[in-house]
DNA sequence: ACGCTAATGGAAACCGTTGTCAGATTCACC
DNA sequence: GGTGAATCTGACAACGGTTTCCATTAGCGT
């Protein structure tokens, strides 16, 4: 029977037609995948670990991004694509131990997440995006510090030294204001400490006090989150020339802002985002650009190879530094160290 | 064993844990999912079944949207999502029946999609979204011809009656190019269809004769084909006024496209879109909006929710005309019926 | 007609879990 | 000490395929 379906050479074509057509009037429906996946250990997808807050992702054009370069890969190789439900309040770690898949990708989840300790229970091969690396588990990331110490650098050399920063979630828990250094360095999503990091490195560089420095907390991740940062930002701090987002959506909303209060940018205001979506670049924004569909597509693709190798690979990723009309010297020429 | 996983409360604690102890210290990784799905009868999650290009599901807003709504419904329930690699060329209709899942969302599929069919004969409840109702099977659609039948409507009353429109792939085929009446009628994808129909019923209602409007094709979804589409249709036809696209992705291109020509819009060239997505709200598209998020959820939940009922049900969802700052009254008012 | 080989069909083991059920053990209480 | 309830243990039969292995048969040469 199994023959019938699987493998017609090893059987007379009449026979097969025979079994088939038997099995059709008998109303089989075919082989049960379940079955099938139990004896032949093979699942036949791999699953993906989101952030525990799944509209986070999909209204992130760069997280739609990494999603289809991973979904391109699993297609390619025929297997599905298993979203794991990852309930955001209650720790229900048990759809990760009921997902059948023969591996996991995990991404953008912080770094203290239940889930993710699931996932590494689990006896499946894994690979993770954009976290910081775990010992023996694939790792797919891109150099986000270099780029941001050329964002950094472009802005100095234009003169900024009263820069605000507007950032994503730096933690589980929602804080939708300025964020002490402490919360800075000990956020949990990877992805925003190391900019914040290349960010405070770049400026000091440069003489410019870190401890100074606004920055702005975002925990939802929408255009108009972006400008009420931004509103709360030059409320505060009028005298900043430059505001530096940690993604494109966050910038949209601050070009929104910036716009509502006559600020021309970037005669007026400089704005830069991350990422590179494709609404960035079709606005001009100065923003750094990454490839988030290799960066799906690599990691599905390592998981999909695993077992063929023994030693846990990590791959970087370049990015780059997009210049666009967003950026400009600021406003008035203050003195360097004393203005405010 | 199996009880000290799943039912905590049938034994005692002090055995619960020196099992779970044990079970540590022995290596064992915790229930096989998929062992437990062919023993419970239950896969824990559901499919969904997109087009089979991949990139023109995620490079869309408005798929995304669905994708969102749906994984919603998915994580509420507690559910995973299964998306099955339906692979461009190749019939590969295997993929459909190794998925294992408790059901399948099919969405933005040609009616001759031989994924579909092997949809239908798996023995899971299925819905379909956007697609020409099956006899026995969930759907859910929006009220497409009744807002398309309003934006007619709209653009007539401003006066429009030299308009071309651009659409998105009506085949499995390619065909980057004008629209012949009989490809028009035939389309294979449903949505389109509806909407070029209900066009085609409104202006000729209003006397214009649809055999004279221009109809440009473009397989890809991109912005980028929107404007290519836009310039094939101006450069053929440049006397027209407003530009009807179905879609907001290709109604950006065209803005492109006519930016590109010194064309403003609206007082040179109307524009619109369809679908509503954050973009095209954010720069004053005039568009149908439809709740995609909703159509999503819903579709989901009348999956997880199907066993309880026996009678199909067909939902259908509002749309809504909103009028944005691309549409105005014609350059010129040409001779209503003879212009040209 | 006989023996050997190759092809083919069918039976049985196995994948790892859950659910059931009978029997053993413990414990409290009369 | 006996009884009953509560708890624990162990065995075993599905679930529905795939795979291995063996027995049968067909084909062929001598």
């Amino acid at each position: 029977m199994s023959n019938a379906y699987n493998r017609p050479d090893q059987l007379s074509p009449e026979l097969r037609r025979r079994v088939l057509e038997t099995a059709r009037r008998l109303g089989y429906p075919g082989p049960d995948p379940v079955a099938r996946s139990l004896r032949t250990r093979k699942a036949g997808a791999v699953g993906l670990l989101l952030t525990e807050n799944l509209s986070y992702a999909f209204r992130d054009p760069a997280a739609v991004g990494v999603l289809e370069g991973l979904a391109l890969a699993c297609e390619d190789a025929g297997v599905g694509l298993h979203l794991v439900p990852a309930s955001p309040g209650r720790e229900d770690v048990a759809a990760v131990h009921r997902a059948g898949v023969d591996g996991f990708v995990v991404y953008s989840v912080p770094d203290d997440d239940p889930h993710l300790a699931a996932v590494l229970e689990r006896p499946v091969p894994t690979v993770i995006i954009d976290q910081p690396s775990i010992e023996g588990i694939d790792r797919v990331g891109p150099d986000d510090a270099a780029a941001v110490g050329k964002l950094a650098e472009h802005l100095v050399s234009l003169g900024h030294r009263q820069v605000g920063v507007i950032c994503m979630r730096l933690a589980r828990e929602r804080n939708d204001d300025f964020v002490s250094p402490a919360r800075q360095s000990g956020a949990h999503f990877h992805v925003q400490r190391t900019r914040l990091e290349a960010l405070a490195a770049a400026f000091s560089g440069a003489g410019v006090d870190w401890a100074g420095v606004p920055v702005v907390e975002r925990f939802d991740h929408t255009v108009d989150d972006g400008a009420s940062a931004a509103r709360q930002l030059l409320d505060a701090y009028p005298q900043i020339t430059a505001v530096i987002c940690t993604s494109d959506i966050l910038a949209l909303g601050a070009m929104a802002e910036a716009e509502r209060r006559g600020l021309r940018v970037p005669q007026d205001l400089t704005v830069t985002g991350f990422d590179g979506i494709a609404e960035a670049e079709r606005i001009g924004l100065t923003t750094v650009h990454q490839p988030v569909l290799e960066k799906g597509k690599t990691a599905g693709r390592l998981l999909l190879s695993s077992g063929e190798r023994s030693a846990p690979k990590t791959i970087t990723l370049p990015t780059e530094l997009r210049l666009g009309r967003t950026s400009a010297p600021p406003r008035t020429v203050e003195e360097p160290w004393f203005g405010g």
